[in-house]
RNA sequence: GGCCCGGUGGCAGAGUGGUGAUGCAGAGGACUGCAAAUCCUUUAAUGCCGGUUCGAUUCCGGCCCGGGCCUCCA
């Protein structure tokens, strides 16, 4: 089976075949950190997750170097932290762990390099130095230094528009320092108390685009296998990388498979603090497991808009109730050992492979469970089981035990107390006293706390 | 205005040129002291109009509706 991914640069479906088989690379755009990350950001995050884990799994002879940078320079980080009256430092460096706790609650892998762009200015420096040197970039009386989209003759081909379109749009501003309107920021001059770097033309701080030139080219070189992030990066960021790594490196083509997700909208609507649908991914964690959250996001396909609601993530949940009762089946019978690792298989497989259908391969996931749970004989579930567990790890989900899941946030004390109630009610019931059996039960269930009475007795979980 | 994406049952959401997955919800049943979970059975959908075809939800064209981008954005 081989992986197809869809290319935005050829607007097909592509067999991916890597530049060097021996080093697979991929560049995934990560936040900029001037607040905590929303759902949205999430999507990418969890998307590119799943696909790091796939070349991982389908690779294995392969080094796979999986880089998402954070943006820790920027306006909006200016703007925030003189509101918040914090030093930027203080606010990004808060913001960066803040994102870390939340990709790891999200059961993410550690991407291979975390770079921030504030490490690699003088690599930005050089990009843009060599730039000017070649015709590509100039220096205006203000002290910016642009990007002439005009030198470059193919601008536009990755967002599939061209110059004069953009030009006609309503919305360009032409500023007096630009050559043509669609040049864009390398460098800005920094006053006093903004952040800033010397350089040859004074001092001031990199544009926003030039970053990524930068760090995947210090991590990456010239040239690599896989670029990602959000649709609306296509223009005019990613368009804007493509002009910039390649005028450096001419004759390079920069990335070869450009791969974009699909924007997310919540509760039916664009997100917005003033409808009340605007999460941010620590909020929702409060409320939901990051794992239910995961599989809200993969429950459909990457590319496809997504309606991310509080509804589908408690489906989330009880979709995850399954997949985890699948799990202690297989626990309570099965030796973890008996588990061994093997390459994809099935329509599981076929489905990830496919341009990454997460939703198509969940629903495998739905017959394996179910499978596992009716089967009696202890041999056909540890079969089942196999494939089951490796390709729900496959997607980054069942990351932990099923007692982890059915009693997640539950304190010890709270505990102990469950389990006396549980043992009231026993007693209780053992006295045919079933008023006092189903007071205590209404009562754990006031707490969320759902009872199973079962042949080897009772057990509880989390309800949503 | 330009460019791009989508419209599938009550909701979510795949696939496919030949009788439309899956999950949630609903109905009936099994199990249970009652539940829960699980299982069985079951109701229910391809925006509109043309074209190509033996046959279109799928391919093509037009229309309607929704969404995104057009230098803040994942």
């Amino acid at each position: 089976m081989t992986l197809q991914l869809y290319n935005t640069l050829t607007r097909k479906k592509e067999l991916f075949v890597p530049i060097n088989n021996e080093h697979i690379r991929m560049y995934v755009c990560g936040p900029t950190v001037y607040d905590d990350i929303h759902i949205g950001n999430a999507r990418p995050l969890v998307i590119f997750d799943v696909l790091f884990r796939l070349l991982k799994n389908t690779n294995r002879e392969s080094d796979i170097t999986y880089v998402r940078n954070i943006t820790d320079v920027d306006d909006k980080i200016i703007q925030r932290a003189e509101e918040n009256n914090e030093s930027i430092s203080d606010l990004t460096n808060r913001n960066i762990l803040r994102f870390q706790e939340a990709a790891l609650e999200l059961c993410c892998l550690k991407p291979t390099i975390e770079p921030r762009a504030t490490d690699h200015i003088s690599q930005m420096i050089n990009l843009i130095k060599v730039l000017i040197e070649k015709g590509h970039a100039y220096v205006t009386d203000d002290g910016e230094v642009l990007f002439s989209v005009l030198s470059m003759p193919n601008y536009g081909r990755l967002s599939g528009r061209n110059r004069d379109e953009m030009i006609l749009g309503a919305r360009i501003e032409v500023s007096s320092n630009k050559r043509d309107p669609a040049d864009f920021i390398l460098w800005k001059p920094s006053t006093p108390n903004q952040p800033g770097w010397d350089s040859v033309w004074g001092r001031g701080r990199p544009g926003w685009h030039v970053e990524c030139s930068a760090m995947s080219e210090e991590y990456l070189g010239p040239n690599f296998d896989i670029h990602g992030g959000g649709v609306d990066l296509v223009f005019p960021h990613h368009e804007n990388e493509i002009a910039q790594s390649e005028c450096f490196h001419p004759n390079i083509p920069f990335v070869k498979t450009w791969i974009h997700n699909g924007y997310v909208m919540s509760e039916g609507e664009k997100m917005s603090k003033s409808l009340g649908n605007f999460y941010t991914v620590s909020d929702l964690l409060k409320e939901f497991p990051g794992e239910a959250l995961r599989l809200a996001l993969l429950a459909t396909h990457y590319r496809q808009p997504l309606d991310f609601s509080k509804d589908g993530t408690k489906e989330a949940i009880s979709r995850l109730d399954k997949y985890y009762l699948a799990l202690k089946v297989l626990e309570d019978d099965l030796d973890q050992k008996e588990l061994i690792s093997s390459n994809i298989a099935d329509d599981f497989g076929s489905s990830l492979l496919d341009d990454l259908n997460t939703p198509a391969a969940l629903t495998v996931l739905d017959k394996q469970s179910s499978a596992i749970i009716n089967d009696s004989s202890r041999d056909n579930r540890a079969q089942l089981g196999q494939a089951f567990i490796q390709n729900a790890n496959l997607l980054g989900l069942l990351c932990n035990g099923s007692a982890y899941w059915h009693k997640r946030n539950t304190t010890e004390a709270e505990q102990t107390n469950i389990d006396q109630m549980i043992k009231k009610r026993m007693i209780a019931r053992e006295q045919r006293d079933f008023a006092e059996a189903d007071r205590i039960r209404d009562e754990l269930l006031l707490r969320k706390i759902i009872l199973e009475d079962g042949p080897d007795g009772t057990i509880w979980r989390r309800g949503s």
